[in-house]
DNA sequence: CACGACTCCTGCTGGC
DNA sequence: TGCCAGCAGGAGTCGT
């Protein structure tokens, strides 16, 4: 379910337990997701006290270690995963997957149509940018680096329409379905528009929409932290005004024409023909 | 190289 | 009510 910002929330969830903890145990029920989650981290892992939790796109990275073993475990939602703390004797449900058991709770990873990863990366923190998964990642839309000249140059050579160029993460991270047709809609600019055919001006536009998107995104998911850590880990995700995403056939909420629906490389884009162009 | 089609998997919805 | 097609918030691989 996830896209850069309901990670990031799920991060600021579990961090304040994890980091600073120790994993006691760990279960593997499917040995298949997206790729096979690896047995041995049933021996490498327990023991292992977790530094930190990062996030590097809508990976996130949990840093382990204990004599003899240091690595970062690596783990992504896919579409439909979902990390949820449990109580020690909560009995698994379907396409419950995988488990951290700690000292006095279970992190528990479902996801039903196991688009996610669980995978292992050893080395220092810093090893984990190394892992296959993570080495082709783009820049982060959040950090300094994500910038007018970057993106329009970055773009320049890209004939195709934008919205699939903006949910490419070799170039940017994080912006999935929903956010590349929300930040496009704040932005005004059209998702069939090529990439390579739009003004710096515009750019500056869409940096500044993306970043407010996925920051408003986040904040609404922070607010129930709370809920989720404890609760269904649905609270708090997609609570922000949606502009377009689903919106098909309604009236656009700022110039009153009807929003499209379109099909992009596979995916359903959302748009508003009035005042995108 | 850049792009689109195809692929992995389960579950839900809407039409008949 | 049952059945089936189509679609769902991701992303790697492959062919052109």
């Amino acid at each position: 379910m996830p896209e850069l910002p309901e990670v990031e929330v799920c991060r600021r969830g579990l961090a304040p337990v994890l980091e600073g903890g120790q994993i006691e145990g760990v279960v593997i029920r499917a040995p298949k997701l997206r790729q096979v989650i690896p047995p041995e981290l049933a021996n490498l892992l327990p023991g292992c006290r977790i530094s930190t939790v990062r996030r590097r796109g809508k990976y996130l990275l949990l840093d382990c270690r204990r004599p003899g073993v240091e690595g970062c475990l690596i783990i992504h939602l896919g579409m439909s995963g979902n990390l949820r703390f449990v109580p020690s004797d909560l009995a698994p449900g379907k396409h419950d997957h995988f488990d951290l058991v700690l000292a006095d709770q279970v992190l528990r990873f479902n996801d039903p149509r196991r688009f996610g990863v669980v995978v292992w990366q050893a080395g220092p923190p810093e090893a984990a940018e190394l892992h296959p998964l993570l080495a082709t990642q783009g820049i982060e839309p959040l950090s300094d680096n994500f910038t007018v000249d970057w993106i329009f140059a970055a773009n320049s050579r890209r004939s195709g329409p934008i919205k699939p160029v903006l949910m490419d993460s070799h170039s940017v991270v994080g912006i999935g379905n929903i956010y590349a047709s929300e930040s496009l809609f704040r932005a005004g600019i059209s998702p069939l528009r090529a990439a390579n055919r739009i003004s710096r001006a515009r750019y500056a536009l869409l940096v500044d929409a993306i970043r407010q998107t996925l920051s408003d995104a986040i904040a609404a998911g922070g607010s129930s932290i709370r809920d989720y850590v404890h609760s269904d880990g649905g609270a708090g995700w997609f609570q922000i005004q949606v502009g377009v995403y689903g919106r098909a056939g309604e009236p656009c909420l700022r110039c009153g024409a009807v929003v499209k629906q379109v099909r992009q490389a596979g995916r359903s884009t959302f748009y508003c023909p009035g005042c995108q162009h």
